[in-house]
DNA sequence: GCCAACGTTGGC
DNA sequence: GCCAACGTTGGC
């Protein structure tokens, strides 16, 4: 039984690796996700121990910037019952939760980002799933060898 | 700010 | 079930 990586994309404006990092115990609660795929990943999927690389998106430059662990596996994001909440959602029930997250804890923070265009540029990750045109998927799945290689472009010594 | 790609909604 | 309209994502 080996575990998971996957790469989950924020908006550094909205919530940066530096936010994580900051967090009581380096932990949040993955919400907000209003994909059913993406939702299907964060229910079935993905699971407590899994690797994340946490990736900055719509932003100056677009890169992965650490990693982080689940902690936590899929349950009810809560959120989208709270009418006054952001990420509201009147389809979704207490008794039908539509939308689902998971905790996750930060492992690492790069010595320096692995921009899109390294990534684009690296024939080792050419398979990824972040380089397809027109994927905006925010949650995808990366294999142990993608994982590893990005750790290892991340650091200052190679 | 632009725009391509994609997901969702809703009329029929 | 089809598909046009609309909203969102996200690189550039």
């Amino acid at each position: 039984m080996s575990r998971s990586c996957w790469l989950m994309k924020s908006e550094p404006t909205t919530f940066s690796i530096d936010d994580l990092a900051a967090a009581p115990n380096q932990t949040t609660c993955w919400e907000g996700v209003r994909n059913y795929q993406a939702r299907n990943l964060l229910r079935d999927e993905i699971a407590t121990g899994d690797r994340v690389l946490f990736y900055h998106s719509a932003c100056a430059v677009p890169a992965c910037v650490g990693t982080a662990v689940v902690v936590r596996e899929g349950y009810p994001d809560h959120h989208a019952w709270d009418p006054r909440h952001h990420y509201h959602d009147p389809k979704s029930s207490p008794e039908k939760p539509t939308w689902y997250m998971v905790d996750i804890r930060l492992e690492s923070r790069f010595d320096k980002p692995v921009s899109l265009t390294e990534v684009r540029q690296d024939p080792l990750l050419a398979d990824m799933p972040l380089l397809r045109k027109g994927n905006r998927l925010s949650i995808q799945p990366v294999t142990k060898r993608q994982f590893d290689r990005i750790v290892r472009l991340g650091k200052a010594q190679q």
